[in-house]
DNA sequence: AGACTACATATTGTTGAACGATCCTGCAAT
DNA sequence: ATTGCAGGATCGTTCAACAATATGTAGTCT
């Protein structure tokens, strides 16, 4: 045995850190990449993403490649047709629709619960709000969406559930092709700003009806902005 | 123009059967049949899936089963550990507890609707349960799980939502690992055929909040049933 | 002009081999 | 019992090749 008495305790903090150490492959940091262009836009919806030119542009092989492309077709962000190779996805405004549907049927559910609120719970949820005022103040319209679905996806997560944290994320992901079809994406998340201010409020009140009002008004609203623009 | 005039109402026709048309690449195919493998137990889980040994006993190249893999990945059917492989997914008892949340979310909510459920909602509901009732009849125990989850996943299509399908075939595709770990996973369905019985009669009668509590019931009663096992 | 065909070209689908990197096992040394 | 160190097995990634498929173009016929 060792001659710590408290070993258990380390190893169990220990443990803990192991997600920190997760390598990633060159496959998973290819995907990493190409979300995170199509998040932002400079890949368009409709874009097609030729397997050789974009494994020449990042000096990886077209099986690399490949592998990432299934990662991200199963993230709805491409779309990947047979002999044709893979597309950004563009979305139909019945795919508004459904993710909306979606939205209502799982954020609300995370204010349904017996448990109140915690204090840790409600962290995150004002660091998106102050991110997004920062961003707001400083005219980074990209960076205010960013931070305001932050803040919706604190509010998923509330629910402690692993499975809807993952949902969340990807309908969150899906809705940020939307907005580039729109005439002025930077524009869209401004005025929300305000509404989320005042669901962190209620939730910090414990008036959570109240709360998950206000979240299904903020969701209907920005619904029908949406669907306005199609 | 075309000679017809009811032309539009043929070509909507035949646009339904694209699906039927879509063929499939390898990869998909081969991830198909490992999915299968899996949900019927037939590979564990736990059990470590070698490139070498699959690929050459499927006949294809190991570059080809790995875009399998990533897909059955991403369906949580397996993981992937760098350097180590994948796995058949071996589930905690927090996992049964989480995917059961996400069930009590999703199922009641096709409920919740204001639209009524139509005849053309329920057929697929009789099917599943006329086909759990030979099943049983016949003593195909694990035929009776198929059917089974066929219900429930009918159950949620009555939401209308393309995405809250595939997250139910997906939350089902994962409940079916659970079984492998007891027992007897052909008998833990059996009970639950009258349950779905009366949750369909109280459907057809359109008394949607019964109807609601009895799926509930369900949802519970199973979940404790498959904790008990862990 | 318009429609159809045939061919040329580009891209994807899949394979097989290769090599470095990483992990696992067994054994020797402490 | 723990550590250090081969050696072998397997994964990660690349590359080159060829088959299958889709697209574009020119030519032909009416």
């Amino acid at each position: 045995m060792t001659a710590r008495a408290d070993d258990t305790g380390v190893l169990a903090a220990l443990a803990g850190d192991r997600s920190l150490l997760n390598r990633s492959s060159t496959v998973e940091r290819v995907a990493e990449i190409l979300r995170e262009r199509i998040i932002e836009g400079l890949l368009r919806p409709g874009e097609r993403l030729s397997e050789d030119a974009i494994g020449r542009a990042l000096g990886v092989s077209r099986n690399t490649l490949r592998e990432s492309f299934r990662l991200l077709s199963h993230e709805r962000l491409v779309v990947h047709e047979l002999n044709r190779g893979v597309f950004v996805r563009t979305l139909s405004a019945e795919d508004v629709t459904d993710l909306y549907r979606v939205r209502k049927l799982i954020e609300p559910a995370a204010l349904d619960g017996d448990v109140p609120v915690s204090e840790e719970g409600l962290r995150p949820l004002r660091a998106a709000i102050a991110a997004a005022a920062n961003a707001a103040a400083e005219g980074r319209g990209a960076d205010v969406g960013t931070a305001n679905m932050r803040f919706h996806q604190a509010l998923a997560a509330l629910a402690g559930s692993a499975r809807i944290d993952t949902i969340m994320r990807q309908l969150l992901a899906e809705l940020r092709l939307v907005f580039h079809v729109m005439d002025r994406p930077g524009e869209f998340h401004a005025p929300y700003l305000d509404r989320n201010r005042e669901i962190l409020g209620l939730l910090e009140r414990g008036e959570l009806q109240q709360a998950r009002q206000a979240l299904l008004d903020y969701l209907a609203d920005a619904e029908a902005r949406l669907l306005a623009a199609y």
